[in-house]
DNA sequence: CACACTTACGATATTCGTAAGGATT
DNA sequence: AATCCTTACGAATATCGTAAGTGTG
């Protein structure tokens, strides 16, 4: 049994005439019966009646047409579905972004894509830098926005900007007035920083401390939100990556270059190396690339 | 898309290599790879990864491969359910039959029938013979049972036996006692019959009438066992269709052969004449020929 | 006799399998 | 070097449309 026979009996048991399925079918009328016949052949009896001036239905020809219509419909329902997946009608993508991006830049970013693919869904991960880069390890989404990782085994790293951290004064403080600031001016008020699974925090002391600069963090939060808080609240500064401004400064506080050593790091896309993006991902990936590409609104 | 395609597809899916969905198909591998590709084209976008060495899914693959799955199960389902009905596995016939045959000599047939196609359900509609030819008609039911009809517009009717009237007397009557009875020593003593409606009640008064001699009816009933009971106590005689012998036996009343005039009638099987039966009603109508061939158990 | 489906048949398309090619482990 | 998929090509098969045939109203 195939579909276009299938196809073929359904409009002869919806007309009742080999003449009139053929015009839907666009088929000579000769390759409409032995299309029939084959269909009745495979099924072991006959479906329709040909009585030469009328055309009906078999008892069992009657228990199919319902069966057909189901089946073509379920057929064709599928087949379209499939195809939407392809010309970015319909689909779904799953990605994860580490808080920083999650909250500043991705959700311009999504209204851009939403706008042109408004019937894709997108599940958004928001998870700090290490599971990012594991979900995509493990293949739970198939985009990751996170830090350049150390280990890129299995994993494709497409870098989208480069981050520098910035200084997060509080709006009252003399500082604010400030067009940039050099690091060991920020490090002699009270730092308060991310807590310690942070990636943020991690880079933060790496990198000053092969400067040979040491921290002492006066306040700790596992929260960006926090941390800008209580920044504007006058507790202290931080300092923090540059994609975070837009939140900071919706918090209340004042963002500043930075100058002296420069700690700057790649932010970009995670995806699995040898598996393939559905054409949702790409589209995706394409459209981060497109309004990310320069965000930073503070100078070197 | 095709079936053929799909089944090429789920079984790469399954297997994860051409190779060996190759053997679960029998099929070459060019075959199948040019396959492949063609269901690729029509959807849009390719489905598998071939990396030489091991074949993954797209994601649009893997959106495909449930999809599919139950695609091709409803649709070897239906093929299978449409093919049983002609191999008489599985089906459904609906047929009418007149309460004298409905009662007497259908449960056998039925039984020899369910013994052959345990699957067949059968729907039986116990209906007076008038409306067993309505349903026929209609076509609420495939077959029907009943008294050759006058009028056989658009009706086919295939005899099954020619029935003849037999006396029914009570047990304990000096009547049970004769091997056969005259019509005029029967209606002799009071006679109950059915009621109007009824066709053995027209078929009697009709030939009766038409030796020129009337019935004087004491007694009145529309139900057949009614009658039988009336009879087996003592209240008076009847006559009835010979194939209700073993019912009106059942209930404590003697059934005699009738001599004098003969008053028989066919019964048969009615079917729409331009329609065709099932091939479940036609194996039904064969079971019903074969175990009804010689149900009279009264002499002419 | 006219209409509607079937059968016959030659032409066209598709599909298949064998053989050769290419890429990865 | 071996394995596995793809491409190439000739052969077999299937399908199509035109033309002729058949039966019914």
């Amino acid at each position: 049994m195939t579909v276009k026979q299938l196809r073929a009996f359904l409009a002869v048991a919806q007309t009742l005439s080999f003449t009139r399925a053929c015009d839907r079918l666009h088929l000579s009328q000769p390759a409409l019966s032995l299309t029939i016949k084959g269909l009745e052949d495979s099924l072991g009896g006959p479906l329709l009646i040909r009585s030469t001036r009328r055309v009906s239905l078999t008892p069992e020809g009657e228990v199919l047409v319902p069966l057909a219509k189901r089946l073509l419909a379920d057929w064709d329902n599928t087949e379209e579905r499939l195809r939407q997946h392809f010309t970015l009608e319909l689909g779904r993508v799953a990605i994860a972004a580490m808080p920083s991006f999650a909250g500043n830049l991705l959700p311009d970013a999504l209204m851009a894509f939403r706008a042109r693919f408004p019937r894709i869904n997108v599940t958004v991960h928001d998870v700090i830098n290490e599971e990012v880069i594991e979900m995509v390890r493990r293949e739970r989404v198939e985009l990751g926005i996170a830090f350049a990782p150390e280990a890129t085994d299995g994993l494709a790293f497409t870098p989208l900007f480069r981050d520098h951290f910035v200084a997060v004064v509080p709006a009252a403080s003399a500082l604010a007035n400030e067009t940039s600031l050099a690091w060991s001016a920020l490090l002699e008020e009270d730092l308060i920083a991310l807590q310690r699974p942070s990636m943020v925090r991690r880079l933060l002391e790496q990198e000053l401390a092969a400067q040979g600069v040491g921290l002492s963090v006066a306040f700790e939060s596992h929260q960006l939100a926090t941390v800008g808080r209580m920044v504007a609240s006058g507790l202290g500064v931080s300092a923090v990556p540059s994609l975070c401004t837009p939140q900071m400064q919706a918090l209340g506080a004042r963002c500043l270059p930075l100058h002296g050593p420069v700690i700057a790091h790649e932010v970009g896309l995670l995806s699995p190396k040898d598996r393939k993006l559905s054409v949702a991902a790409q589209a995706l990936a394409e459209v981060l690339k497109g309004t990310v590409s320069t965000p930073v609104l503070c100078s070197e």
